[in-house]
DNA sequence: CCTTCATGTTTACAGACGTAATCGATTACG
DNA sequence: CGTAATCGATTACGTCTGTAAACATGAAGG
């Protein structure tokens, strides 16, 4: 589900993810809007942000329409996509690519709290089926 | 098991990382060694390759032992940790720090084998005694 | 001994990144 | 109207990364 376009293979990078994740949680944004939201909790200025949208905008990550005199920010890669990608990314890098040896290891290292397992137990339930 | 110092912050670059597996493969290695097993593989030359030891023993993620003329390189941070590391800041930057969503998401996007599952499932019931 | 190879160290350099200031066009307020 | 506040675009700049060549030094071979 939602998966297209095997995106034009920028890399999104951490400063910008923190970006795109404001626009995740509403869209279409103003740069200052943004600004407000993850400058602040960054300690970025405006201009700052504005750069990172520019930045997201040449990399097709976002879109950009025109109100007026500026420009509404909205998010063109679906967050379930990038993380996907991402946790890809690190299962192929580190554990061969399979997800098991990631959870074993998370396990291990007591990365895993009564909740998260039995939320996993439930999903597993489900999967069965 | 194996988590000693929060290590010194100096963050492992991919490239960085490509060498540290040839070292968890098997160490101490010479730099021509080394070479031999990633610069072949990544078409690297060994210049590269040096660059890239020495930046490691920079950064505490590996130790050198003279011998002789050159020098004998190891890990000195264990592959678990690194692996935990990385799985945790994945975790924490996409998932909210829970690992349930991420398994969610694993499921969901149909990246988990059946192989996959029934370890999972086996190491589940392992950890619910 | 002198030349050549092997090896670690130093220097290089372009492109990505984080972080921003400045510029130019506009709009809005006084 | 004139001037200040906005906004996107352009430019800046130090650091990090990937990739490597140049250099210094000691070893090895002839």
């Amino acid at each position: 589900m939602s998966s297209e376009e095997p995106d034009t293979g920028e890399r999104i990078t951490e400063a910008e993810h923190a970006v795109m994740e404001a626009l995740w949680l509403r869209s279409p944004l103003t740069a200052t809007e943004v600004s407000d939201m993850v400058g602040r909790a960054r300690g970025w200025s405006l201009a700052t942000v504005k750069t990172l949208l520019s930045r997201l905008v040449a990399k097709q990550a976002i879109a950009t329409e025109p109100q007026g005199r500026r420009f509404l920010y909205s998010p063109m890669i679906a967050r379930s996509d990038y993380v996907g990608g991402e946790s890809k990314r690190l299962v192929d890098r580190l554990f061969g690519g399979r997800a098991a040896p990631l959870f074993a290891h998370l396990a291990e290292s007591e990365a895993l709290t009564d909740r998260d397992l039995a939320e996993i137990e439930a999903l597993l339930k489900e999967l069965r089926k």
